[in-house]
DNA sequence: AAATTGGACAACCGCCGGGCT
DNA sequence: CAGCCCGGCGGTTGTCCAATT
């Protein structure tokens, strides 16, 4: 017996979403939050299947989203994360604040893909050019399109320990945070650019009049705000604290053996990062992009071998 | 000015894995 | 343990619109 489909398909609206669907739809998840998406279209009085919900949230509505306009090194960052992670799109999205997947996908499948994929595929048509979708993004807005562009970007994948609140309180000097599942720190906001600065979770959720209890929170990660080119100078191995893995971790002795050492970067550390949400950082080191772009020539190069 | 072409991207589809019962 | 639900993911399609013929 097969499974059930996710929703009837007779009697739905299909296609591209009307004004009014959009405000029932972020109107609902404003008051009920996020999930039960096979419940929420009827519950909001929705023709729509609970996927398309989702989607239409996750990629257009939530108010986290910054589109179109990716930059110059947002697009570096996306060719080599690709090159590492695949057509893993999500992951490579995670990297990216603010942007969806099926953004980095669209992007990829429009422009980087012909690119990367053939090296002698002429230079990008003006239409491509950066400044051209500089001025696509200017008309746009100047249409009134309804570009969101926020500054709180949801960090889904990144908890703060369940410890008492004095432990993540705004102090950046002192915060840790830890990956879902890895019980080690991961990131230590620091030397975070004085423009990011970590928000509680609900502080998204205020900004919807939600009050969820999770305990996820975002970053408040204004791209625009950090140069990305400023960071492309630093060591990428300065930013790992490898002694900063507890001591029942099982990986320390492997890491510590390396701690006197040139970065090395380890399959699980490659792992980590891959699969977490944040790079481990060590403390009062600027967190760049250049690094993460460090990291990844770091792990073309253990791929490599 | 109309028709055609091609790019951009929103949306859909099917599959999969995790969690729950 | 099997079956089901739910959400996530990547591939693909559909539609709009600007550029070109």
């Amino acid at each position: 017996m097969g499974r059930s489909a996710c929703c009837a398909k007779e009697g739905l609206n299909r296609g591209a979403w009307t004004a009014q669907e959009d405000k029932i739809l972020t109107e609902y998840i404003r008051i009920h939050g996020e999930g039960k998406w096979r419940n929420l279209p009827k519950r909001a009085g929705l023709k729509r299947c609970g996927k398309s919900c989702r989607l239409r949230w996750l990629n257009y509505l939530r108010p986290d989203i910054k589109r179109g306009n990716i930059s110059p090194d947002e697009e570096e960052l996306i060719i080599r994360l690709h090159k590492l992670l695949g057509n893993r799109w999500s992951l490579i999205a995670r990297r990216l604040p603010g942007r969806t997947d099926n953004e980095i996908k669209n992007y990829w499948n429009t422009n980087l893909g012909k690119r990367v994929g053939d090296p002698q595929c002429p230079a990008p048509t003006p239409k491509h050019s950066y400044e051209n979708k500089l001025k696509q993004a200017s008309k746009q807005s100047n249409l009134s399109t309804h570009v969101i562009r926020t500054k709180a970007i949801r960090c889904s994948k990144v908890f703060l320990t369940p410890q008492p609140r004095s432990q993540y309180e705004y102090d950046f000097s002192s915060m840790e945070l830890e990956a879902v599942g890895t019980g080690h720190q991961i990131l230590d906001i620091g030397q975070l650019s004085t423009n990011n600065k970590l928000v509680e979770s609900d502080t998204y959720e205020d900004n919807n009049n939600n009050h969820l209890n999770s305990l996820d929170f975002m970053m408040n990660f204004n791209m625009e705000e950090v140069c990305l080119t400023d960071l492309l100078s630093s060591d990428f191995p300065d930013m790992f604290d490898i002694t900063n893995y507890s001591d029942n971790d099982a990986r320390r002795n492997d890491l510590s053996s390396t701690s006197e050492q040139p970065l090395i970067l380890s399959e699980q550390l490659l792992q980590d990062w891959t699969t977490s949400s944040c790079v481990q950082l060590q403390p009062n080191v600027p967190t760049n992009l250049q690094s993460l772009a460090s990291l990844l020539d770091s792990g073309e190069e253990w791929l490599a071998q």
